[in-house]
RNA sequence: GCCCCCAUCGUCCAGCGGCCUCGGACGCCGGCCUUUCAAGCCGGAAACACGGGUUCGAAUCCCGUUGGGGGCACCA
């Protein structure tokens, strides 16, 4: 039998990075399988979905490099596979389930319902409802006559127990004490999550149900659904949660949670895939960066870790290092030139171009993120130079600071030749003559030329500036000094 | 309150009864390199939550405790 998996976000809010880690797993599964991946809506909660949320986990699940073979967009031999235009399918399940028995119309009032919530408490057992106020048929159909529908409850077996093997935990059991009769479909005819994702997974023949730990305790529901359709069950396989740093669920008060954050923060796809993929699973081997192929060749659920993972940001930003320094020059400044022009609020000139990739090696040696380069070439690309305050102070301010600049504008004007070699020569002469370390001489002269007192090496960003721009940033720095 | 899951360095992962005085990675600390910042290289500190069992032998198996997480809607 040919795997079938699906990953089935509601689109209720951004793809985060907990979904895009679930989706991985479920697409390296796929992938490693030769099995189909399907990609559903679960919009069953209308009032939360958004067209601006589908179209995110669509550019994030793209972004990450997940495709799917069957589902929203691409379609497939299941219709839309979005559950809003299924309604019709639910609600004549929920019938048929009601005529075996297997359901009920209830009649249960939300009164009712809080007292034996209250009453459980007070007892120190679990709240479920046992379908004690379920509605005869006569009154069902009255009820329905009259235009005032029941919503329609499943009939938990009881007593009674679920048992399953969930392929990265192992053996788990519910006693049905601890499940209620839950509502499957709502008195205005749509669908409860359970009913709508059960049946699609029933109806899509997916063979393996793999997401978040959070839908644990709702898994006895789902196989009840199931056996009551009379369908086999999918193998199911929970995922950990992901934690912040202090080891609570991931949220929006531990920084970023969409997946788009990223992206916009200037990580590489590979690294952030690459970087999921390894927090809750292992390769087996001691690798930390592993190609895609090498993913899908040894995926697999078992070695899945059952421990909730913090989401370490600081290891995120070593891996995308990692990558963006495994990339070609030309890659890299491939993607850094349209930041760069974003930074700049203009498109750059072929002259400039040129000088950015020409600078682009240097800081690809050493950045973290791709949104590292507008700021590190930004001196480049403006006449003027706007010094960073701090910068400033902290170099400016040594006695040795005003010699350097100004040895350092004699010996560069001097120049017949504007090149990094000419430069460092004539920098170094300076140095000597002046008596100057390196570190005391250079740094004045990077804070004038450059504006920072971090930035891409000297020489070369002298030679890139250009003479001219050069000599009158040194000169306005040493004017200012005076 | 009830139910479920989890428990190895600060963090992630390896370990699936002896090969473990626990291995790798990030981070951290120190050193080298060096024009800044990084990168790179070298070295270091750092963990089997606790208590009972089982066994010749337990980080590994079982039970309990403690701690953490998740779930208990006509949300998903």
């Amino acid at each position: 039998m040919t795997v079938r998996v699906r990953f089935a976000p509601s689109p209720t809010g951004y793809l985060h990075v907990g979904g895009g880690r679930t989706a991985l797993y479920n697409w390296l599964f796929a992938r490693h399988h030769g099995g189909v991946f399907v990609l559903r809506a679960d919009d069953t909660d209308i009032e939360r979905s958004t067209p601006e949320f589908q179209v995110d986990i669509l550019e994030s699940l793209e972004w990450l490099g997940i495709d799917w073979d069957e589902g929203i967009v691409v379609g497939g031999p299941h219709g839309t596979y979005r559950q809003t235009d299924r309604t019709a399918r639910y609600r004549a399940v929920a019938a048929d389930l009601v005529a075996s028995g297997a359901a009920y119309y209830d009649g249960a009032t939300p009164e009712q319902l809080e007292q034996i919530r209250v009453a459980a408490e007070a007892a120190e057992t679990s709240p479920v409802y046992d379908g004690r106020y379920r509605l005869s048929a006569e009154e069902a159909a009255a009820r329905l006559a009259a235009g005032n529908p029941p919503p329609v409850r499943l009939a938990v077996p009881r007593p009674g127990e679920t048992r399953f093997v969930d392929v990265v935990r192992g053996e788990i059991v519910f006693g049905h004490d601890n499940v209620d009769d839950f509502v499957i479909l709502r008195s205005d005819g749509t669908p409860i999550y359970h009913l709508a994702s059960t049946v699609d997974d029933v109806d899509y023949g997916i063979t393996h149900v793999i997401r978040g730990e959070d839908i644990l305790p709702s898994t006895p529901k789902h196989i009840l659904i199931t056996q009551a359709m009379g369908a086999p069950c999918p193998q199911y396989a929970h995922l950990s949660l992901l934690n912040g740093p202090d080891g609570k669920k991931l949220s929006k008060r531990h920084g970023d949670t969409a997946i788009r954050a990223y992206r916009d923060a200037g990580y590489l796809p590979a690294a952030v895939r690459n970087f999921l993929a390894i927090l809750g699973w292992s390769p087996g081997t001691d690798e930390e960066i592993v190609s895609l192929e090498t993913m899908i060749a040894r995926f697999e659920l078992g070695a899945v870790s059952r421990n909730p993972a913090v989401f370490d940001l600081a290891k995120l930003e070593w891996m995308n290092g990692q990558y963006l320094r495994a990339m070609s020059a030309q890659e890299f400044s491939d993607l850094a030139l349209p930041l760069v022009e974003t930074d700049l609020g203009r498109e750059l000139t072929a002259d400039e171009r040129g000088t950015v990739i020409a600078m682009a090696p240097l800081i690809q040696e050493r950045a973290k993120r791709l949104t590292e380069v507008a700021p590190q070439v930004r001196f480049l690309l403006n006449d003027e130079v706007t010094i960073e305050p701090g910068s400033w102070d902290k170099v400016m301010t040594t006695a040795e600071a005003p010699i350097a600049l100004a040895g350092a504008g004699a010996a560069l004007e001097a120049l017949a030749v504007w090149s990094v070699d000419a430069i460092e020569a004539a920098l170094r002469g300076m140095l000597a003559a002046a008596g100057l370390s390196a570190g005391k001489g250079l740094q004045p002269v990077r804070v004038a030329i450059t504006g920072s007192a971090v930035s891409p090496p000297l020489f070369e960003s002298l030679a890139a500036l250009g003479r001219e721009r050069s000599l009158a940033r040194l000169a306005a720095a040493a004017a200012r000094l005076a």
